[in-house]
DNA sequence: GATAATGTTAGCAT
DNA sequence: AATGCTAACATTAT
């Protein structure tokens, strides 16, 4: 939604910053937006020969022509002659390699060109993984975060300690298909304020196809808050 | 008011 | 060298 929110300000000129980060923010004064892309959850401003990539991490947020209420820290600020982009609470850095070199599309998820035949390929070579790690691995599901992860394993019936190589390649396709769908699902839900209103799973209490209690557990390399109903959910081991 | 959580990474230790 | 762990970031709902 941000990238649409921002288009009006692609082609047009920083004539000032505000800059609380350790970066040299002044670099894009006088530069201006040639484009805004996405990768994951990377939130790409390009310039001529450099980007800002922003990653909002837990808590991040985007104003556009108006600042937090209430007050709060500033990260960036960029101004342009007829409006102003304001950073909170996100992670930056400067990308000077030509994106295309820099990221692969193919992973993203919500990218055109999101290709599930690779993330297969990268599936077959880690069997011994959880699939609750495997959909978090940005490098094959660029984008997808663990409410989605435990959204989807519950829309598909597969337990997140399930194992990556005993998931049958159906149950797989099925799992890869609903990522983009619930990705979209995602986005307006998010446009519309209520994406919290349409979970399933995550954060509640009783399974809602057999009213049987959930099981809550910190699950995976990174020990993710995973929630899954152990009657309706399949563990594949 | 304390607690926990949509995520990543710098920096240190092994 | 490579791997692994923790602190840090910082808001908001419960």
């Amino acid at each position: 939604m941000w990238k649409e929110d921002i288009q009006p300000f692609v082609g047009k000129k920083v004539m000032a910053v505000e800059n609380n980060t350790k970066l040299d923010a002044d670099r894009m004064l006088n530069k201006s937006i040639t484009k805004v892309k996405t990768w994951g959850k990377h939130f790409l401003i390009c310039f001529d020969d450099f980007t800002l990539r922003i990653h909002f991490l837990m808590f991040g947020d985007l104003y556009i022509n108006r600042r937090k209420p209430p007050e709060k820290p500033i990260k960036l600020s960029m101004q342009f002659a007829d409006g102003e982009l304001v950073l909170y609470n996100c992670a930056l850095r400067f990308i000077e390699e030509p994106l295309d070199e820099v990221y692969d599309w193919s992973t993203d998820v919500m990218s055109e060109v999101w290709n599930p035949k690779a993330a297969m390929e990268k599936l077959k070579a880690i069997p011994d993984a959880l699939v609750c790690d495997a959909l978090l691995n940005q490098d094959i599901f660029s984008g997808v975060g663990n409410i989605m992860k435990n959204e989807v394993l519950f829309r598909t019936c597969v337990q997140p300690l399930s194992m990556v190589g005993k998931i049958p390649l159906k149950k797989w396709e099925e799992i890869l298909s609903e990522l983009v769908i619930y990705s979209y699902q995602f986005l307006e839900w998010r446009k519309a304020g209520e994406f919290q209103r349409h979970w399933e799973v995550n954060a509640r209490k009783l399974c809602p196809r057999d009213k049987a209690p959930f099981i809550k557990a910190y699950l995976g390399v990174d020990q993710r808050r995973s929630y899954y109903c152990t009657l309706c959910q399949v563990l594949y081991q």
